[in-house]
DNA sequence: TTGTAGGCGTTATCAA
DNA sequence: TTGATAACGCCTACAA
């Protein structure tokens, strides 16, 4: 394999001159340039990236985080498509992604922290933000560049971050429940840790509250961001005394779950009861019926965080930043207006 | 950061013998790695990747490449699936991942040129395998450790590589569906250019031609291996004269693509128009109606071939193994028997 | 404009 | 059992 020392041999001149012609220096003459680069070409010559990565201090990559699920969290299509988006603005900037994974939170934990101290990314996408996370006060103890998906728990303001608003999110999706006649909204979320369901449950209810209707307990569930979650949140919700008439799933992925139980119980939607989701995955439209649900623009969240990390590395001292990607409510056949009459009757 | 030098200053023995230390070289006292350790504990010590892999030549990475339209790629599942199960049997081993993404042909191949020669990874997974593939090529020539997912066009015996036997699998979907009473059999492929809708669309054909039915180009349709690709398909297939009752689509996603155009021209399934596809993801069971697919262990595909590249990887001499994953057919309910009387009939 | 030399943090060989 | 020393391949002052 050749290197730079030979392609300085064959083009009689120093090694430190083929670097800089890597570098493009321009303090170096187009004659020596061509002649260097002739000799690159006939040697097929390609940089060591290891050896250029120990001389810099840089590799050129970015790690990325899964939660400590991952082997399950991988089956949540917000993922794939997550990572799609930073790859795309990776690729942009000429940067690899890295991924380290495993299993419980331990074992993620120390990937992570190998993969800090053992120098093998210029920084770190958290693709998940959780209450009190351990990875979050390590990279900042180390000061080591990362950027959250979502909101970080605490510091706001000193950890960049690229999230949508999904209390307001949450809010309008409730709102719209509420605008449609239905009184009896129930919530179901997934892990408590995650800051995302914290912000969506806040934001359901507010607009409950708001409107005047009574915040019950019983009406708050929470499961697993998983299609089984939501299954075992349906048959605590339906076996209430007063089952609510509406549902907010904080995940498509849940909401999916609810759908296959509540038809396994004879339950309608939307004649019996609506529900809206969040984060507009394929499986939203494809649903049976179609969820009404909030696209997060989950591909955009990705590029923005990648960009924003790239952005970290290359210029340490800037400020921490916030990004909100925009959200829309994407209506489909999944809610139905709760006809106040017809409530009475029942 | 602490380097190996301070470590050898602090437990006052020569940096070699940290080294030595770090990867628990029998030959040095009890004593003396007590002491060591004890350096690298109060300093916070951890040994810089960077450095190793180049004084190695190893980095403990492979790489991933998916195919060319990486970018729409990622939106089937079958990718993120066989990433979980690579990245699950990589972490055993205490391989990482990285991955180069490109959006056109030219720059995913770029990117894994500069992942070889640039020495960034000890192996590489092919998440695809089309025909006359350049990278194939490539890295055969540079006898760099290589798996392919999929069957090799061609040397099929001299590259190692994870599959389906997707020949037979096809072969006995298409049988299964002569079996209950079709006749009328078509095909929607993916990309010919892959090895893996050729496979299935010999299955097919073979099946088709064993029960002495006629086998007509008409019949057999290829599209992108995405949900939209699925629609065109359908469009041109019952707009024949004499349109099939029975459907062998070499993909879920595609399926799930075609059941949506079914529906919306008023073609019922399973009543009219039968449907069989390929991988068994998630998808395929949430669909109205549940799709009857092959299982293809995507997950277990996964795993395989890391487990595959990271032995050729440590024992390179070794010669090229095949490895098939088995499948299953999942029947579900988009398939239904063809009465013959009622054939006549109509 | 180019060359020399030292360093990046490890590992491996050879002595001791 | 341990220590010097020379790689690994590239970058970058500093010199020329």
């Amino acid at each position: 394999m050749a290197t730079i020392k030979d392609v300085a041999k064959l083009a009689k001149v120093a090694p430190s001159t083929v670097s800089r012609v890597i570098a493009n220096n321009p303090r170096i003459s187009d004659r020596t340039k061509e002649r260097v680069r002739e000799a690159m070409k006939s040697l097929g010559y390609h940089p060591n990236f290891i050896a250029r990565s120990l001389a810099n201090q840089s590799t050129q990559a970015i790690g990325i985080v899964l939660p400590s699920s991952a082997d399950k969290a991988f089956q949540n299509p917000f993922f794939p498509e997550v990572i799609r988006g930073i790859s795309k603005a990776a690729h942009q900037k000429q940067y690899a992604l890295y991924m380290s994974t495993g299993e419980t939170e331990e074992e993620i934990y120390d990937g992570v922290v190998h993969m800090v101290e053992g120098k093998r990314v210029d920084g770190i996408v958290l693709l998940y933000s959780s209450v009190n996370d351990k990875l979050t006060l390590f990279l900042r103890k180390k000061e080591f560049p990362f950027v959250i998906v979502g909101k970080p728990f605490k510091d706001v303001n000193e950890i960049t971050h690229v999230d949508n608003d999904n209390y307001r999110a949450s809010k309008e999706v409730t709102e719209h429940l509420i605008e449609i006649g239905h009184e009896q909204i129930a919530f179901i979320g997934g892990d408590l840790n995650l800051v995302v369901t914290i912000d969506r449950l806040l934001g359901y209810e507010k607009a409950v509250r708001n409107a005047g209707l009574p915040y019950k307990d019983e009406y708050i569930v929470h499961e697993e961001f998983l299609k089984e979650g939501g299954q075992e949140a349906v048959k605590e919700l339906f076996g209430l005394s007063e089952p609510p008439t509406a549902l907010v799933v904080a995940d498509d992925l849940m909401a999916v779950g609810v759908l296959k139980m509540l038809f396994k119980m004879g339950i309608r939607v939307p004649e019996d009861v609506s529900v809206v989701s969040f984060n507009n995955i394929m499986m939203a439209e494809l649903s049976q019926p179609p969820l009404t649900t909030v696209d997060i623009n989950i591909f955009q969240l990705g590029c923005e965080s990648a960009r924003s990390i790239i952005q970290t590395i290359e210029y340490p001292m800037e400020p921490a930043r916030r990004i909100i990607i925009p959200h829309k409510v994407v209506k489909r056949q999944s809610c139905k207006a709760r006809d106040t009459a017809e409530l009475k009757e029942a």
